[in-house]
RNA sequence: GCGCCUGUAGCUCAGUGGAUAGAGCACUGCCCUCCGGAGGCAGGGGUCGGGGGUUCGAAUCCCUCCGGGCGCGCCA
């Protein structure tokens, strides 16, 4: 195998010779970074390290400057640069060096992306379904935002591991057994078998709600509901006859689910999994004396000392208790709470996996939740406080800026979902006279990909811990900033390069000369610095935003740069570039989970 | 009450110490004898919630006030 040494982006090849020059006049070279330009009326890049420098060392920042200008020799990259202002220093790339950057991301597999230096082991937990529920709207984040990490951090060479981590094993699922014993007229009555044989998603789906409303206010239901599941969790029949069996309903549509959403895990683990692991780590947690009585429950105290808020008491005092809250590892029931499936199976991760880095991609407001478990595991020695990472994001919300519910008030399943954002592909590609002479069957296909790529750039665009508005008519529109405006510029794309290739024209060496080109290349150059902020930031958003940038520029690149009506090498030159920008957007997009259709 | 998040153009959102705050939608005006116009180019539109402070420099950091969302032990 042949290890090709992947060439450096323009901003790194500029950083590396700013640096030469800053430690040949004895500056700190940590001041030497070198970034794309804010103002591109004076430089296509910028150091602000003069003024940085000037501050530590107290010295006119544009006498630094002025040195730094004199002994620039980077020949080949750029002329030496331009002082503006206090002491910002302009660079311009010449034509040479972006022309050989657009040859290396042409002929680069990766499109110009390099690796991380010391790849890691990384567990993803996501999606996190509900076995007593379908999946709905709220799981879309989960989804997708945890998906396109995963893909991310393994483009980028750590050994990813995607987890659904599938909601099993808590009080859901004794309020489901209850709810089945009260249909069937107990446990051991003799219609319990036939109606787990005949059970469906639908029975579940009407069951938990039911269940869980009632449980609010009625007690009696609610301490049996507590009582089946420590049975159930004790291994007692035929609790667990009757959680398998809804396991086993509600795992099936899961998966399809997730498969119409094209999300994908490596492991289908739920927190039942985890349970093997519980009575070995409570006798850990106790040997450690982490463990202590708690208004009868069993927990790990996590708070440090004087981490204190007050809290209003029923008679209307207040008292000053401790926060975060204590763990609660074994409730007064004696059962497993969601923290102690969360604990255990971190255990189980550092045993099966040994995971560098654990990231938890779950809505926000479980912050709390997580920084407790966390803390708990740091203390108890299963895994180091600082591998585990909670990426919380915002909601999904209506118009009216509250979580998105549908016109009857209830919740809008992941299906109904999809089958909306088709409905709405259908028509616009048929408004627009896309596809109309396809097989039926290939119509429906690019239906569903536009439908996809709507929901997840609707999603990903936006930095992950804002909630963002769920308006299905802006995420299918084919202009401006959407997922299909992305897919139809690839498409277009591959038109032209079959076209192309039915003209027998070949790609050929890179000549930078328009402005359209150069402003083409350096959106191209800067999609590995753009994978390595959204790698360190867990922010997917920065990459969609990167692929619509390219889409943009590729579009005012088109327009300006006539391909096939050109001749020679101007037009093999041009050719290279498109494929490039194909590749590179194809690269971008498969990152965040949207597939691009052959033709639309 | 305490804590976390949040407030940027009419709307939806980027930008978290650097120069003149950006993009999409909407609005106005141009551009199809030309590779897919679902496009491109240009323009109007912002006291970056208010006030104070730190800094050569603040949407960005600190303080304070106002508005919105969320969380605060036996649900997940």
């Amino acid at each position: 195998m042949v290890i090709l040494r992947r060439m450096k982006d323009l901003a790194r090849q500029l950083s590396d010779a700013h640096a030469a020059v800053f430690a040949a006049l004895g500056i700190d070279t940590a001041y030497s970074a070198v970034t794309r330009s804010n103002r591109p009326d004076l430089g296509e890049f910028q150091s602000n390290g003069a003024l940085a420098a000037a501050r530590a060392t107290g010295r006119q920042p544009r006498e630094i400057a002025e040195a730094a200008a004199a002994r620039w020799s980077a020949t080949g990259i750029a002329a030496p640069p331009t002082i503006a202002g206090p002491g910002f220093l302009n660079f311009t790339v010449t034509a040479d060096a972006l022309a050989a950057r657009a040859e290396a991301i042409a002929a680069d597999a990766r499109a110009g992306a390099t690796l991380v230096e010391t790849p890691r082991t990384v567990i993803v937990d996501y999606g996190g379904p509900n076995v007593a529920k379908g999946m709905h709207v709220g799981h879309l984040r989960a989804s997708i935002i945890g998906d396109s990490l995963k893909r991310l951090f393994r483009f980028r060479g750590d050994d990813v591991i995607g987890d659904a981590h599938f909601g099993d094993w808590g009080l859901q699922m004794g309020l489901l057994i209850v709810a089945v014993a009260d249909a069937v007229g107990g446990l051991d009555a003799a219609g319990l078998e036939p109606f787990l044989a005949a059970l469906t998603l639908a029975d579940l789906e009407a069951m938990y709600p039911a269940a869980a409303a009632r449980a609010k206010d009625d007690a009696a239901f609610r301490q049996r509901a507590r009582e089946a599941t420590a049975a159930l969790q004790a291994g007692t029949e035929p609790h667990r006859k009757i959680w398998r069996a809804l396991r086993d309903v509600s795992l099936a549509t899961q998966k399809r689910d997730f498969a119409a959403l094209g999300v994908d895990f490596d492991l289908w683990l739920g927190e039942s999994d985890a349970e093997p692991y519980i009575r070995e780590m409570i006798a850990d947690l106790e040997q450690q004396g982490l463990l202590e009585d708690s208004e009868g429950a069993r927990v790990v105290r996590v708070a440090e000392p004087g981490e204190t808020r007050r809290k209003k008491l029923p008679d209307g005092s207040t008292i000053e208790i401790e926060t975060p809250n204590p763990l609660i590892v074994v409730s007064s029931e004696g059962s497993s709470m969601y923290g102690t499936t969360d604990l255990a199976t971190i255990l189980q991760r550092a045993r099966n996996n040994e995971p560098d880095l654990y990231l938890y991609v779950v809505d926000q407001r479980q912050a709390e939740h997580f920084e407790q478990v966390f803390r708990a595991a740091g203390r108890a020695g299963f895994a180091p406080r600082e591998a585990l990472e909670h990426i919380g994001f915002g909601t999904v919300n209506g118009a009216d800026g509250k979580p998105f519910k549908t016109r009857a008030g209830g919740v809008l399943k992941l299906q109904d979902l999809i089958g909306q954002a088709e409905d709405a592909a259908r028509a616009r590609l048929r408004a627009a006279e896309l596809g109309a002479s396809f097989p039926p069957q290939e119509f429906e296909d690019v239906a569903h990909k536009v439908a996809i790529a709507s929901i997840k750039f609707a999603d990903l665009v936006n930095y992950r811990s804002t909630s963002y508005v769920f308006d299905l008519d802006r995420f299918t529109s084919f202009e401006g900033r959407s997922g299909p405006y992305l897919l139809y510029q690839a498409v277009r794309i591959k038109s032209l390069l079959a076209k192309a290739r039915e003209q027998h024209a070949e790609p050929g060496p890179v000549s930078v000369e328009h402005a359209a080109e150069r402003a083409l290349v350096l959106v191209l150059d800067a999609f590995d610095g753009t994978l390595a902020r959204a790698y360190d930031k867990r922010a997917p958003h920065l990459l969609a935003e990167h692929a619509y940038a390219l889409a943009q520029q590729f579009s005012a690149f088109y327009e300006n740069c006539p391909v096939l009506a050109e001749r020679g090498a101007a037009r093999a030159s041009r050719l290279t570039l498109a494929g490039a920008v194909l590749a590179q957007l194809e690269t971008s997009l498969g990152l965040l989970g949207i597939e691009i259709p052959e033709r639309m």
